[in-house]
DNA sequence: CGTCCGCTTGAATAGTTTCAATTGAAGTGG
DNA sequence: CCACTTCAATTGAAACTATTCAAGCGGACG
């Protein structure tokens, strides 16, 4: 992402993310209110309902999804470490999706009504959150894109892709492997495609030598490569824990 | 939407939206820059490009979109009153998609440096900031769902369902019609359907005296109906212009 | 040992896209 | 004022992609 800065106004140095100062570190101490650590299959969050609670993941993998009158399930995305989990609920009053997780998660605890405390106090903070906000919105814009009109095979070779990309930047990835405790169905529900397709997508894929997710682990050993599929751009934007 | 309120803080006051108090209209006063005025077909942003201003849509309809390598699109979402155009630019440094006028638009305009002003002085304008950002990440979760999951002429119900409510909810609604200045391309480049497709189910709805949508004006007599084509709510939370 | 769950496979079906061509309305220039 | 172009909406038919149905396989677990 290219930055271009106001160079006037201090919009700048949140485009760089500064680092914490002491005083931040002891104030977001006392925003902080605990850990969570979660077995797979929790439901941390039910649609349309409200949370006192914001999470943000530290560790481990999950889902988010809405499910439909008929029982089907749309994944709307993948929470991964830096993710902030609640806060339409927080932020709305209830949540317009569920999440689940999938793999043991370690979570930060915040109390919703501290929130209200952090954009009267930390005015950088609250910028933070509000970037966080609009980087969500960038990625499910660019999801609705995949899904609307690209292929099945462009839309696997793009999801396998994002997941990779931004495990490895939160530092993840080793020997062109991540983690990705998922069901060949919960890809198919993120991607808008059969279980059935999505299977056959993956294995010609995995025949191609573009991508091999067997046994809850992802392998790409060109992921340019893979891209290329789509002509995908390979730029997640880091999602870094608010605290 | 139901609410639900932390008693002991002051975030439920925002859940209502509070009225603005004298001191805050003053200071938003300073913060507004100026109104511009748009013809159709006006491009606002440009995917992929930085912008030192942030737009509110007072009067008038636009499209969100963007291009993909082999020249088609997809329309994210539609810019409509109430609506905030380039946050993204301001907060991430550049725009993920383009925005583009599709009749006469007015605009209320303010200068990116200004928005951290506001996160300093106006914890409460902040937070607003960040719940409107929320409810588009809502709809654009939504939006990921249908496309991902419904049938074109769910789709098609959906979309035209929308558009009416969130134009009703704005006061534009007038004998159960709303302006809808797009052409049946652009609907079908937000549905990620075909042209054609889009046509043919437009018409059997229109048959079917669900909706119509002729001439830029959609009808629909009944909603309840139109939403029973897929269970669809009408609970359209509406955007409120900042200032 | 039997059951459950996720992955795999093949075949039939259906929904949607693509292609190709027509119409009508609106705008342009001679 | 009339060809000529352009653009959106419309229509029919063919082609294809993805879904659905149905069944089998292997590992994990009680």
């Amino acid at each position: 992402m290219k930055k271009t800065a106001c160079a006037a106004c201090p919009l700048r140095k949140f485009e760089i993310f500064s680092a914490f100062t002491e005083e931040e570190v002891e104030f977001t101490q006392s925003f902080k209110s605990g850990e969570l650590q979660v077995d797979p299959g929790t439901t941390l969050m039910l649609e349309g309902m409200p949370s006192p609670q914001i999470y943000t993941v530290l560790d481990g993998q999950g889902v988010r999804y809405k499910t439909m009158e008929d029982g089907s399930r749309q994944v709307i995305n993948f929470a991964l470490p830096g993710d902030l989990i609640g806060l339409h609920a927080a932020v709305m009053g209830e949540m317009s999706h569920s999440v689940e997780s999938t793999s043991a998660m370690r979570l930060c605890v915040f109390n919703r009504c501290d929130l209200w405390r952090l954009f009267e106090r930390w005015p950088a903070r609250a910028y933070d959150l509000t970037w966080l906000s609009a980087v969500e919105e960038h990625f499910l814009g660019e999801t609705v894109a995949v899904i609307g009109r690209r292929s099945a095979r462009e839309r696997v070779a793009w999801g396998l892709l994002r997941v990779y990309s931004r495990l490895k930047a939160v530092g993840q990835e080793k020997d062109n492997t991540v983690p990705m405790p998922w069901r060949q169905q919960d890809l198919a529900d993120a991607l808008g495609l059969s279980l059935v397709h999505t299977n056959k997508t993956l294995q010609r894929l995995r025949g191609e030598g573009l991508a091999d997710w067997t046994e809850g682990r992802l392998t790409i050993r060109d992921p340019a490569a893979l891209a290329g599929v789509g002509h995908f751009e390979i730029d997640a934007p880091v999602r870094r824990p608010l605290i």
